[in-house]
DNA sequence: ACCGGATGTGAACGCAGGCTAACCTGTTCG
DNA sequence: CGAACAGGTTAGCCTGCGTTCACATCCGGT
């Protein structure tokens, strides 16, 4: 049986995923998890407090996939291939964890959110070091660009559903990925 | 000398894609445009409506951008061009607007967000239609994902601030979304 | 048995913030 | 000239909702 804390946590990312941070009551959460309103504070001491754990997870989630890549792989496409296929197992299977983070940070004030836009910084350098030596036309802004919308690209799949099952939308967004970050020029016609 | 109308629209634009529609009182729309929080309502019924207004604004650019294109272009391949040049142009010169309309189209209630995703799938359908043709190897369900994966990679400029110039900018992204859609196999390493 | 802590409940509080009310000023037009 | 309307202002209403309070209940330890 799991822990009346998890049960909660599950509850809000479903919710927030779903309907956006603002449109959910904390009698919904609750409720969803099987107690009321205000039993929601035995376990968090707020709504912000639940919505920060919840980004907190996917940040610390994928940050710990990330630093395991460039250690085991350290040939860079290899090392690139690797990120590009843990961020969108991510984005597959953890799609509603992924979605609350990517879409509701903003609701995050002050020092919590400063604290998890650090920590997104370092999981986007993880990706810039490696995408860097692979694209040595490319200055640097533009390898965080190039990065910041490839991970866009994926994280998209979060936000809306795809009538795909998931081992072809994995496929399909991991080509899709790979090719925005290495085709140096544009595909020719035809 | 631009009406109130105008300036509170530029305003709430502004606002809402920095700080999130929720983070953004009356007031602070109102006097952003020189007049106290409770004057907003003498040109709009309400919060929601300003929002509403900006969301149609930008929904309405984009599909007569994207409508007038396969009419001049009619090779697929130059029509795809087109778009993604239409695209990335919007997402750089009204960074604000398209911002508000990507991230803050959840808190629009019911008829109206009905109404707006109704157009969005119609500008989604202009693509898709481009994209088919040019992708047989794709599913409709898989080129509908590639599709609002690609836009989302765009979009995603006008959510960060990217510290390169507007031009290079605009050619990454172009090279990149063109690559994500038409790239059929993964680029071969070095 | 008894105590104390963890967990849950219904009731009520407080307050931020969207919106309305009442009033004032200029400008237009018959 | 004065009615009417557009467009502002300040003060205040009111509702939703996050949060707190006081109180039950269940349980584990001595």
């Amino acid at each position: 049986m799991t822990p009346r804390r998890e049960l909660l946590l599950q509850a809000a990312a479903d919710l927030f995923a779903s309907r956006g941070y603002h449109a959910v009551g904390i009698d919904d959460i609750g409720s969803a998890a099987g107690i009321t309103g205000p039993g929601v504070y035995r376990h968090f001491a707020s709504k912000q407090a639940l919505l920060e754990a919840l980004c907190d997870r996917a940040m610390t989630r994928l940050l710990d996939l990330a630093r395991a890549v460039p250690a085991s792989q350290q040939e860079p496409h290899a090392a690139l291939e690797a990120l590009v296929e843990v961020h969108v197992d991510f984005a597959v299977v953890e799609r509603d964890l992924l979605g609350v983070w990517a879409r509701e940070q903003r609701a995050l004030s002050g020092e919590v959110r400063r604290s998890l836009r650090d920590r997104q910084r370092s999981y986007e350098r993880v990706w810039r070091d490696v995408v860097s030596p692979l694209r040595d036309d490319l200055s640097s802004d533009e390898v965080a660009v190039a990065v910041g919308s490839t991970l866009a690209l994926i994280n998209a799949t979060a936000l809306f559903d795809a009538k795909v099952p998931p081992d072809r939308l994995g496929l399909l967004l991991r080509r899709m990925s790979l090719s925005a970050l290495l085709a140096r020029r544009i595909p020719t016609r035809s």
